[in-house]
RNA sequence: GGAGAGGUGGCCGAGUGGUCGAAGGCGCUCCCCUGCUAAGGGAGUAUGGGCCAAAAUCCCAUCGAGGGUUCGAAUCCCUUCCUCUCCGCCA
């Protein structure tokens, strides 16, 4: 959501920021809006500021035992006027609200100018991809030779998109999870939450996914949504609050499933479980200061970054251009995890900085003990990382030419020990 | 699912139609006194918006939310959301 007082005193910057998001210039029209909706407003106030003077005078004269028919007379009038100039002004503020809040965020400075993702910029590499010996598998082929990752009976349980692991696969995702949980709660200072999976509209709105991509998500019959990630619940926490800025900054993390319903999507990554209607995300989210956010960001992405660091993942890391990046973000750093079965780079991890465009649609504020005045706070989030395509990338990162498995060393302990998943193994679990 | 109770400022808690944006208490901030591991006195302490070049000791709105009755509503009526209690059901 975009500050109207700061559009009033800059329109021109509004224009161009709405420009590198490819958007026509509509400052004028914003102006226009708001200015008719202001005029009636105050026309309406000042009717008000009447009435009220009105029925004092009718209190006085009631107590005073005279008679105050041409006061009444006169606020039976008013009370018409009022009443359609609130219909209008309402009206009006509600137009003037439905444009702006279907129009994203402005970006920052550092993100370059793109159409899609093939414009994002490469900012660093960490770890060398392996030289394989052999033809690297895919995670499915993989899958196949190991054991425990079923598509077939996801398929006929809940149709395409979905996956059932079994035995040591489903022990190696639950093994990531509480890896990576241990060291951001332990490690870098994050809260655990464990919250809802379902939420009300308006929370959906709050992060800025609802109006415009409600067909993203999967709603319920009593009108609730499935989380897409995490950053819903632990973002809104601080909805509709003013913090005391001695508080911040305040650092979540959460272990989730996460459901998307992939709409526009057909025919993208239909194989393996790269792209799921449903999956596991660690995520971490820091709510801060304006001045802060920029340095919390950077914070963020370390956290992230160590992880696939212990887990030895070779990545790098990617600016998202203007065309790529989301609805609700000023500055999007992808972190992309090689996958030697594609010979690609894949999304792992996504680090936004919301600044106050969520904090606006929360009501989220914050204040300092001097100043006393409130401030919209800044909202940051980040996978910390992807369960499946972690998963996936252990796999095929990690695996020989036989097909089985090495599995990283700072999961072994969360494995019984476990050092290999061998073909044919992966179910039953062991240890 | 059935029956009942309730939602007031950071917190507690008054207030059932008329200077109520809201008594009182707690907490917090500042000042004074005292003088030391206590206490006392005073002042201040909601949010959003409008007007304005800007601001204000100017104006409007807000007592969960929305609508209604009334000259006037925190107070009455309706709807809705939420919380709590009991019963039922249940991981």
């Amino acid at each position: 959501m975009h500050d109207i007082v700061w559009i009033r005193a800059n329109p021109q910057a509004f224009d161009e920021a709405c420009a590198r998001r490819g958007l026509p210039p509509q400052a004028s029209l914003i102006l226009d809006m708001d200015r008719k909706v202001r005029h009636s407003r105050t026309a309406a106030q000042e009717l008000q500021q009447r009435r009220n003077e009105l029925t004092r005078l009718i209190s006085a004269a009631r107590r005073g035992g005279r008679d105050a028919a041409a006061e009444i007379a006169e606020v039976g009038n008013i009370k018409q006027q009022i009443a359609t100039l609130e219909a209008i002004e309402r009206e009006d503020s509600g137009k003037l609200h439905n444009v702006l809040e279907a129009i994203p965020n402005v970006v920052d400075d550092t993100v370059p100018e793109g159409a899609d993702e093939t414009d994002n910029v490469e900012t660093h590499r960490w770890g060398n991809p392996r030289n394989f010996a052999f033809e690297p598998r895919d995670h499915v082929d993989l899958g196949v030779i190991l054991g425990g990752m079923d598509f077939e009976s996801a398929a006929r349980l809940s149709g395409t998109r979905f996956v059932v692991l079994s035995g040591a696969m489903a022990r190696l995702e639950r093994a990531l999870a509480s890896f990576m949980l241990d060291v951001h709660t332990r490690e870098f200072g994050y809260v655990e939450v464990s919250g809802p999976l379902l939420v009300r509209p308006e929370t959906a709105y709050g992060t800025g996914n609802l109006p415009k991509f409600a067909g993203d998500l999967f709603r319920t019959t009593d009108n609730r949504y499935l989380i897409p990630t995490a950053e819903m619940t632990l973002t809104n926490l601080v909805r509709e609050t003013i913090l005391d800025e001695d508080t911040l900054p305040l650092r979540y993390t959460a272990l989730t499933p996460c459901f998307r319903s992939e709409a526009g999507a057909a025919g993208r990554d239909t194989r393996g479980m790269l792209r799921q209607h449903q999956f596991w995300k660690v995520e971490l989210v820091s709510v801060t200061t304006p001045e802060d956010s920029p340095e919390e960001h950077r914070r963020m992405a370390s956290c992230a970054e160590t992880v696939l660091q212990r887990l030895a993942l070779p990545y790098r890391v990617v600016t998202l251009s203007t065309g790529d990046i989301g609805f609700s973000a000023r500055l999007t750093w992808d972190i992309e995890v090689w996958l030697p079965g594609q010979k690609k780079w894949r999304e792992i991890s996504s680090l936004s900085n919301c600044a106050d465009f969520q904090a606006r649609r929360m009501a989220a504020r914050c204040r300092t003990r001097d100043t006393r005045k409130t401030r919209f706070v800044h909202t940051l989030n980040g996978s910390g990382v992807a369960v499946g395509r972690a998963l996936i990338a252990i796999l095929e990162n990690g695996q020989h030419e036989d097909g089985s498995v090495s599995i990283p060393e700072v999961l072994r302990p969360y494995m019984g020990g476990m050092e290999r998943l061998h073909p044919g193994g992966a179910a039953p679990v062991d240890g």
